[in-house]
DNA sequence: ACCGTAACTGTCCGATCGGTCAGAACTGAC
DNA sequence: GTCAGTTCTGACCGATCGGACAGTTACGGT
């Protein structure tokens, strides 16, 4: 054995965010990952301080891209903003299936974890979808388009292709904020 | 002590409900729901006979009312039946608030669960809310509105209050879905 | 060839889980 | 008061969890 240490890393991430994204954070144990990897359990422990730990790097890119989104609109107002922000969100809820997936399996754990402070991004994109308005039908309305990308994202990609999917839940966001495109 | 014994499933019922929502389903143990209700972890397990014939008992209601719902749009077509399912789903989400968000929190486990079929009745959902095309735009929006009304109703009471909730949920789904109001 | 270090593992630990069981405590009918 | 039956509990069980740790193996610089 005694792989490079990165390519070991690696390996465990990769089994770890398959076998998390179908069980569930809670679902899966250190010896699930550790037989998925063919390593005993102790040698993940060598590599990562702990099984929080593997779960705060999985989820990591994920928080960065949509912080990164979030700042990217930060700027913008009225039709642009709504526009860009929702473009921004699906791409990357379509990027990070899985990861999105493992979020809203354990997602009342995450809203107390440290390293982690997705919720209150999630009230950022909240607050954009909404067009920066606190009116009620606003409201409801992004509540609603968070969700349903959410979850139509997370679902098996039995849909339909990745290409129509995209377009399809743009446009269907679009309508649901009652959008009129520019 | 010595309650009736309806009394008591009623409490254990109650306190599973409210402490599955918040934790989910793994994430409580015997022992949380018997501090909550004030007895012995060996009482509950007199009343029922093991932890899932509780999670059975308080998600029958959600799936009975849901297969009642299918029912009664099985006969309708075009608008009406869109309109219909539509407001029946948001109409129950918001009934069992509390259901839905333990029925999300561990919905892969759901899915092999032997005594709920709650993923047939969703794909049943699903072609209503699709007015019973194939096509994908058509099931895209039904997934999207499927996911919108979730999790927007099992998101904690911040956003509105519940009859604002009720119709702007309905009209924003209506929107998801490009359906124009008769 | 040697050796320090990085990579890895077998084994043990305490905690907690769902569940079992014999028996105590309570209740209502008589 | 007595007693049968229902309700309830403390103690215990095997399994499994995340994690700790000493010891072993493999590798790269010298």
């Amino acid at each position: 054995m005694a792989r490079s240490a990165s390519a070991m890393r690696g390996q465990i991430l990769k089994s770890a965010l398959r076998l998390f994204s179908v069980h569930g954070f809670r679902g899966t144990s250190l010896q699930d990952i550790a037989s998925d990897v063919g390593c005993s359990k102790a040698s993940l422990l060598y590599h990562f301080a702990g099984k929080e730990k593997i779960l705060t790097e999985l989820l990591t890119p994920t928080q960065d891209a949509l912080a990164e989104l979030l700042d990217r609109v930060a700027g913008l107002t009225g039709g642009r903003l709504v526009e860009e922000t929702v473009v921004g969100y699906v791409d990357l809820t379509l990027r990070f299936r899985r990861e999105i997936r493992l979020l809203f399996e354990d997602i009342t754990e995450m809203s107390c974890h440290q390293d982690l402070n997705v919720m209150e991004l999630a009230d950022g994109l909240l607050d954009a979808l909404a067009g920066r308005s606190h009116r009620a039908p606003a409201r409801v309305a992004a509540w609603m388009v968070l969700g349903a990308v959410f979850i139509t994202s997370a679902a098996d990609g039995e849909v339909a292709p990745d290409e129509v999917l995209r377009a399809e839940m743009i446009r269907s966001a679009l309508r649901t904020l009652d959008h009129t495109p520019s």
